[in-house]
Parts: structure tokens; C-alpha cells; sequence
DNA sequence: CGACATCTTGATTACACTCAATTGTGGTGG
DNA sequence: CCACCACAATTGAGTGTAATCAAGATGTCG
């Protein structure tokens, strides 16, 4: 097995600062200079990993920090009155997680590990008072919910406009850009969720997850063993996904 | 046709400012001081009325500005790559539009006026320079931008997860709890929008969209002539709905 | 190894889509 | 003023995609 797509294999120093993150690049410290990205380093504390369904923070619980996941990755789940759950986000290393708590100053979602991950946890009243400090970071925070908020916008178009194979095949196609932008592999990787939440996230049942991945690899699109999908035939799938939920 | 519901006829004095506005109860100046949000009016510019069908602002257009809705109604559309158009919000006085521009320092969306709308442009550098300055009024920008979040994940849940009738109740119910927030009624007022804005909002087609509403209507759930609605029965509709949009 | 969860595959059903026809509405010009 | 047209909305009939129901296969963990 490849070391660059085993992402769940990957165990940062838990010590390890902004300034030498691999992950630099794309999470919150963008365009900010060194001695910005040192303040923020100095507000963050890094606890220790979570395991798998282990929650990083609670539907409910009072919001107090956003969180950078640096490595595995973690599903949003949030949970409607009548008790359903519903997937809202899936999330790779180097995003932000936990910034639907900042309206109502409680979490309106759970954020739950799909494999052991570390996160960066920022503690919110403290990332506002740098904002306001370094212009730079406020304009960053302001990009990152609007890029929340952008996303959400693909997602609704894709819900409410494609098909299952169109969902499905866009959302491969999602964890392979993110996957390319993070210096791992487009083409080959482990998918970190079961069917049933990719199901839950695309509005669709888990028979019919199963079914179009089945079909995907009949046509030669992707090689699929359980988690494991190699793109075969990248252009293909485009053609299938006809929209981009990066 | 009673004043309350007239939204449509609702024209306010263009010089009117913020501490003045009606709606300041719940646009941007919430939980500012009385000083700041006159320095927040300072930096707001009052255009024209935009008329039905004119843009706010452009897809593609670099980001300025954002926008907040002082009357009228106001529809955000996404063109997708190959041509299709996605609806992807319904806009009510006090609330802001343009924050997906954000970003990528230009617009995903066109904003675009289903009736005769009047929006306050606020310059979106000098609102963060403001920010800087005013904490309580980047928290504030920091919450709108949140609460856009979190509204798209329960439009995410209702596409993913309910039926036509659902989603259909879900945004009539929405509407209302929205007009009465802002004081007007909250069981009578009139759809600023199409038939087909709201199927393609909604992931239906215009004839579901119409079947929904006759159907509603018959069950003696609503009342509806053209685009006065009516909610006869409120929970009936909250049974139906089963899930808000607010 | 057994118990339980996850995933796959098949047969049938239902909800919303498509196609089609009709009515209703608003705007324009003779 | 009314005839005409384009567009919006309603209603009906038939179809198709994904859901549901059901069974079996595979994988995981104590």
C-alpha cells in the first residue's frame, strides 16, 4: 500500500507548529506572515488524537473553538427534531471544522472522527481578538465561511438537480481534488466513510450507493475494493459527475 | 388588501439610515451601540430602487460589496457549468445577500429582483476595517455568515431527505415565520416568487409544485389564489412541513 | 467460531418526472 | 376597447428512477 494515499496512516508530532505544518498552505494560516501565523500558533491547543466515532464536539454543546482537522477525517452530522440524521459535511486534513456553533453559540452539528485524527483546536474569542489584529487573518476567517457557504450551495445544486450516478461520481471526484491539493495522490485513495454515510450525505439509501459504485466499476470508471477506489478512467468520470463539489 | 401584507407596496424614504430603519431589529446593527452604528451608516450606500428582474449584482462580477435587503424580495441563482440555473435563496427584508462573493473575491451567484427591491451596498473593505474596530460588529458579520450556514444545511436535510410536500410546507412555513419576525403577518401575505423559482429552489418541477399547492389547498391547509397565500390551518402545515427552513 | 454490522444483489413498488393539453394572466398594438 | 400573443400555472396520463422489501454475502470483533 502506497504511503502517499494511506492518509489514515499518517501520525503527526502532536507538538508541531504552524509554522512547520505540511498542511500550511491550505488550512487557516494562508497569506499571512510569519509572525502572524507564530500569534495564532500561540492561541492553539492540540490535544491529543481521537479515535474513531469518537466526537469532537457535541450537537448542543456551547460553541468555544473552531477546530483544523491535521489528519484522518471527520463527518458532521446534524439531527433533526424527529430524530433522523443527516450527514452535512465530510471533512479532509487541513480544513476548518465547527463554524455552524458561531450563530446561536451552540453547536448545531456533531463533529465525529471516521478514523483516528488529530485536530487543532482554536479557541473562538481569542481567533476574534487576532482578527481584529491582523487584517490579514479576519479576511482569511471571512474566506473560509464563505467557501462553507459556497460549498453547501454545490451541494444543494447537486441534491436538487442530479442523479445518483451524478452525485456519486461528483463526490469521488470532491475527494480527489482535495485529496491532489493536499500533495497526496487524485487517483488513488481510501474512502474514509461507510456507504451508509455517503448515502446520508447525498440523499440517497445505501442500496443504491452500492449499486452505482457497482456500476461505476462494471464500466471501467474506478477499480473498488470495500474502501479502497482507484480512478480508472478520470475523464469519464467527469463526464458522469458533470459538476464539481470541491 | 390589508397594509401588513403589502410588502410589495412597501416603499420607504430612500435617505432613511440605519438607526432609523424598521428593520435595524434585525439586519446587520444588531447589539451595536447607538455610536457605531452610525459609523456602520456612514459607509452604507443607498442606491436606487432596483425594479423586478434587474440584478443586484452579476455572477462572475469581483466581489465589492455586500448587500442588505431593505424592501422587496430578492432571488440568488447559480448558473451551473453546462447552462442549468440553481436557485439557491429566497431574500426578505433585514436580511443580507452577496456573502457567497467572498470567497474567491467574486460572485458564484446573481442576485436578481423578483419585485421592485430597495438594498443598502455596503463596501466590503470598509466594513472589515470597521470590524476591526467594532467587535461586536465582526462578531455580528461572523454570525450572518454562520447562520447562512446552517440555513443551507436544514435546505441540504430537506432535499436529502423529504418529500415534495415537505419541502413545499418547509418554505411556506419559512416565509411566514420570516414576515412575522419582521412584523407583518405571519398567515397571510403573497409569494414573491415563481411557481418554477420555487420548484427550482426546491428540486421539483413547476407541475409537483403545483399538484403540492392545489393539494394544500383542498385539504383545507392553506388558501390560494395566485400568489396570496393564506395558511388556514398553521398546524397543519407545521404537520406536514415537519422540518423549518427559518 | 459465532454474533453482529456492513455491503451487495434482486424483485417490486411508489413518488415525482416527462410529455401533453388546457386554462389563466399580463402586456401590446390595431 | 378588445383581439392577439407570450408566458405562467393547472391538470391529466403514462413512464422511469430510486425507494422499499427481502435475502444472502462478506467482514469485523469479542
Amino acid at each position: 500500500m502506497p504511503q502517499s494515499i494511506a492518509n489514515h496512516q499518517c501520525h503527526h508530532n502532536p507538538q508541531v507548529n504552524c509554522a512547520d505544518c505540511r498542511l500550511a498552505s491550505i488550512c487557516l494560516p494562508i497569506s499571512l506572515h510569519i509572525d502572524d501565523i507564530n500569534k495564532l500558533d500561540d492561541i492553539i491547543q492540540r490535544g491529543r488524537p481521537v479515535q474513531k466515532t469518537d466526537h469532537v464536539y457535541h450537537a448542543g454543546e456551547s460553541f468555544r473553538s473552531v477546530y483544523a482537522l491535521r489528519s484522518g477525517a471527520v463527518k458532521t452530522v446534524k439531527v433533526t427534531h424527529d430524530g433522523q440524521e443527516q450527514v452535512t459535511g465530510f471533512y479532509l486534513p487541513g480544513e476548518i471544522i465547527g463554524m455552524d456553533g458561531l450563530a446561536s453559540n451552540h453547536h448545531t452539528n456533531s463533529a465525529i472522527a471516521l478514523e483516528t485524527s488529530a485536530v487543532c483546536e482554536i479557541p473562538f474569542t481569542r481567533l476574534e481578538e487576532l482578527s481584529a489584529q491582523v487584517p490579514n487573518l479576519q479576511r482569511r476567517f471571512f474566506q473560509l465561511m464563505s467557501k462553507e457557504i459556497t460549498h453547501e450551495q454545490q451541494l444543494i445544486t447537486l441534491l436538487s438537480k442530479n442523479s445518483a450516478d451524478e452525485r456519486i461520481s461528483s463526490l469521488l471526484l470532491s475527494i480527489s481534488t482535495r485529496n491532489h491539493n493536499r500533495g497526496l495522490s487524485a487517483k488513488e485513495f481510501y474512502l474514509p466513510m461507510s456507504r451508509s454515510d455517503i448515502g446520508n450525505y447525498l440523499g440517497l439509501t445505501i442500496e443504491t450507493v452500492s449499486r452505482v459504485l457497482s456500476r461505476l466499476h462494471k464500466q471501467g470508471v474506478i477499480t473498488l475494493d470495500k474502501k479502497h477506489v482507484i480512478i480508472s478512467d478520470l475523464d469519464a468520470l467527469k463526464g458522469v459527475a458533470s459538476v464539481s463539489i470541491d
